[in-house]
DNA sequence: AGAATTGCAAGTGCAGTGCTCTCGAAATAG
DNA sequence: CTATTTCGAGAGCACTGCACTTGCAATTCT
């Protein structure tokens, strides 16, 4: 059952990929070419097609390899803090994609960064990239759960987005809150990517400590 | 003195850059090429040489013309709305940041995603790129010059970024005006990232709603 | 009229890219 | 122990480049 065959087989995948990340890292992702890897993997272009039928669908295996490892940082961060502490949870969270940017610069881009030309995410990538936003929803409805529903109104457009966002979930979550996590996710977002893509340069010589700051004002949003 | 000479060099330096937006908007900054320009230009790549020195050059020249563009758009909107009407200056100029990356997500890309790989930013770039954030920072003043200085304190290694940031505008500005401004310039930008680079499909329908009410957000952080 | 600007041709020196097809050697399955 | 599957190699297809320099002639400016 081993299987001298099988084991190679996955061998050889893990080892496309990670020539794969790595030519990602340096050129770009929208120079990733089969033929290099082949080269540095010392294969002849074709044969590397036995592993992926084409030059997106490996693009597609990194994306979504990237988002799970995002996706699992983010959950582990959460399950490390006791359930309760809802402060604690947040900031775990919030701390570990920061962290995974700044420790993986090259997948943060990959996910979040300008879109590769010419390729369009197949529907594969829709799970894996919904799993760190799931972990912070779940932490939004424990929060709610546990402290009360929050009384407030969004504008109509949004309650209905809301709406079928919260389908997904078992507890419901006000808008208010939905609001609030909106606001806390595009200012994690956009804080991490300006100081990644070097626009704090000149601007901001400790982005952690503005990182930190920002999540604590993101954490009395959330938290009554 | 009108120089038939000058003006034909003017005319074609500007087409070159129009081509080259145009293929940037095509495939990517990284793919940016002198000879592609030249070639839809009916010229030999050479005579392109005469008008940018470099292919990395002409991609400077691409980048100062999109920040000194976003710039004046949030100048002229900012100066659109009564000086005292502190809210309205707020949603005019985010608005006007918004509706630009909007209508112009590849100078978007170019400005604020993945940086291309192997080109760095020449010093020339950083007095376009503070522009639009010169303008939101010259509010913060107005606001708080109206208003009264904010009491509070921020973490010690962001009362020195801030303290640096200050030196450069004419009245000073309080830490925590300083902090609400960091906090809504990149839930801002992170909006506009998510929505634009696609990360807000299939949980938004109405990102220019979520926008709106994120502003209206920020309006009443920064505005007492 | 001399100087500067511009475009062209040609050249240097470097490459590739994605993807298909056939064929023989090996590993596995029956 | 044969039959099938797997996999690498090689060749090939279709498509093309890239950045940058040099020498020369024509045009424009001063």
């Amino acid at each position: 059952m081993a299987g001298i065959r099988e084991r190679a087989r996955v061998e050889t995948t893990a080892e496309i990929v990670r020539l794969a990340r790595l030519q990602v890292e340096q050129d770009g992702a929208a120079n990733l070419s089969l033929r290099a890897i082949a080269r540095s993997l010392g294969m002849v272009s074709s044969s590397v097609y036995r592993y992926f039928a084409s030059r997106d669908e490996l693009l597609t295996q990194l994306i979504v390899d990237s988002y799970e490892r995002l996706g699992a940082a983010v959950e582990a961060a959460d399950a490390s803090v006791p359930a309760t502490d809802f402060r604690g949870r947040w900031r775990a969270a919030a701390n570990s994609i920061h962290d995974w940017a700044i420790e993986n610069p090259s997948e943060y881009a990959l996910l979040f960064g300008t879109p590769v030309p010419g390729y369009a995410a197949p529907p594969d990538t829709i799970g894996p990239a919904s799993r760190y936003t799931a972990a912070l929803m779940r932490l939004l409805v424990d929060i709610e759960t546990a402290t009360g529903v929050r009384e407030g109104v969004v504008p109509l457009p949004l309650q209905h987005d809301f709406d079928l966002l919260r389908a997904f979930f078992p507890a419901p979550t006000s808008d208010v809150l939905m609001m609030y996590g909106m606001n806390s996710w595009a200012g994690m977002m956009g804080a991490i990517t300006l100081e990644l893509f070097g626009h704090l340069r000149n601007v901001i010589d400790t982005p952690g400590a503005l990182f930190d700051a920002l999540v604590d004002q993101y954490a009395d949003l959330i938290i009554p």
